[in-house]
RNA sequence: GUGGGCGUAGCUCAGUAGGUAGAGCGCCAGAUUGUGGCUCUGGUGGCCGCGGGUUCAAGUCCCGUCGCUCACCCCA
């Protein structure tokens, strides 16, 4: 019979690669605490209807890379391909904005697109990220920033750098769109195939475009910058000075201008250094238009990021940034004869009541194979029972660090083991 | 969707002009009849991705196919 294997671009995060994860995700939590965020969890999967609107129709990720099906009712459903979506959805159903002004939440969880998966790049992935919904202020842009770049300090990341650009309001944006296409237009031609198509589409595309030709054309075109309305530009120099001020560098990418249409005002990556042709390590900003999007009768300003753990993992391996994976196993118990074993299975009960992690031999090995498992589990005691110790009460517990043996009567085992542990 | 690279033991890989498949690591056992790590010895383990073709003979050559991987596009 034919073997049944993982779906194409999907990962087995297999031990001890998953304690990895755990260790980022616990810091994660920490950060997030310290910036007053709060965890929200949404369903994997959504009405299509909610990214088409709320992504946009035109974008590659709606367009082409959804995982949508039918369930039996003939809805269109979809796998989220990011969450930010999904949060406003939740925080306008649940009527989050009449609790408070103010909601910071965060999630850490699996998106999926369906790609053709690289380095980098997977069909389910995993993000972290946030959402501040609800100020309008430039100090929560800058805060968001000064939330991720916290993270990757934290983790001790070391090649990693800040982009930052503005998309304006509405208004700069419509003022911009004509300037752009006044520019272009004399030089369509020159253009690739897919920009001549964005000429139309969505212009403020073509500046993504990494085509050489196409990069010389636009090294001259006007910037989105000298377009910014008043608001859009003072909201800019406000968050700009508040990095400033807290010591943050950055990069102005005049270019940047992000996949996704709910961005306005601020734009930004956080770029990852040895990550291969996929280095964005996450990006976010400020989408003031989302909401009434997908159906909110007022304007919910919001600004966020997120950002990808498998990116970030990579990023961490190339830095030699995961501490020592501790394996924290204390006693294996080795039984061989009579009815220790059973006395053994027995005590293995009893010592994990008192929070100590026990192995026992479950594949009924002699004793020799019994104390190569326990070396190899990295347990740091075993524990030798055999019949005669078995009779007196008492056992051999060596210490596999030291190579040290002693005898303990097993009563006073828990104790014996949890006073080794302050050592 | 498109292009490059690669599919041989659990893992990493070698395999010379086509001649009946190997290493290191791991795993198991013994040396040590009740004691791990080091060492030594032995052992287990392969439809050589799959299907077809050429040939006396194919892991090796040809065709097809599937999978993995990197890259383009775009993104996390």
């Amino acid at each position: 019979m034919k073997q049944i294997k993982r779906i194409k671009g999907t990962q087995d995060i297999l031990p001890p690669i998953s304690q990895k994860w755990q260790y980022i995700e616990k810091t994660l939590r920490k950060v997030m605490r310290c910036y007053g965020y709060n965890e929200i969890r949404t369903p994997m999967f959504e009405m299509t209807e909610l990214f088409a609107r709320g992504i946009g129709q035109l974008t590659d990720i709606v367009s082409k890379e959804m995982y949508t099906f039918q369930d039996r009712s003939k809805k269109s459903l979809t796998l989220r391909p990011e969450c930010t979506a999904p949060v406003i959805r939740a925080y306008l159903e649940n009527n989050l904005g009449e609790a408070r002004p103010v909601q910071k939440l965060y999630y850490i969880s699996a998106m999926f697109r369906q790609e053709n998966p690289q380095a980098g790049r997977l069909r389910q992935f995993h993000q972290f990220g946030v959402e501040c919904i609800g100020p309008q202020a430039p100090e929560a842009d800058t805060e968001t920033i000064l939330l991720g770049l916290d993270i990757y300090q934290e983790l001790g990341l070391k090649n990693f750098s800040v982009k930052i650009n503005s998309v304006g309001d509405v208004e700069s944006r419509v003022a911009y769109k004509s300037q752009l296409k006044k520019f272009l237009k004399p030089q369509l031609n020159d253009l690739c195939q897919t920009c001549r198509e964005r000429y139309e589409s969505n212009p403020m595309r073509i500046l993504d475009c990494k085509n050489e030709s196409c990069n010389e054309i636009l090294a001259s075109a006007p910037r989105i910058l000298d377009a910014l309305s008043e608001n859009a530009r003072s909201h800019f120099e406000k968050v700009l000075s508040l990095l400033d001020q807290n010591g943050v560098e950055y990069e102005i990418d005049h270019r940047l201008v992000r996949g996704l249409d709910y961005y306005t005002f601020t734009a930004y990556e956080f770029i990852g250094g040895g990550l291969g042709a996929q280095n964005a390590l996450g990006g976010g900003g400020r989408y003031d238009l989302l909401a009434q999007e997908i159906g909110s009768k007022k304007p919910v300003p919001s600004v966020g990021f997120a950002a990808g753990i498998e990116r970030l993992i990579m990023a961490m391996d190339k830095e030699n940034l995961f501490p020592e994976m501790r394996k924290n196993v204390d006693v294996f118990i080795a039984t061989f004869g009579g009815k220790s074993q059973e006395a053994g299975f027995k005590l293995a009960h009893e010592l994990r009541k008192n929070d100590i992690s026990v192995l026992t031999e479950l594949m009924g090995r002699s004793l020799k194979a019994q104390m190569r498992e326990a070396n190899r589990s990295g347990a740091r005691f075993a524990l030798i029972l055999g019949e005669d110790e078995l009779r007196n009460g008492r056992a051999a517990l060596k210490d596999l660090q030291k190579s040290e043996q002693q005898e303990v009567v097993l009563g006073k085992l828990a104790t014996e083991i949890l006073k080794s542990r302050q050592m």
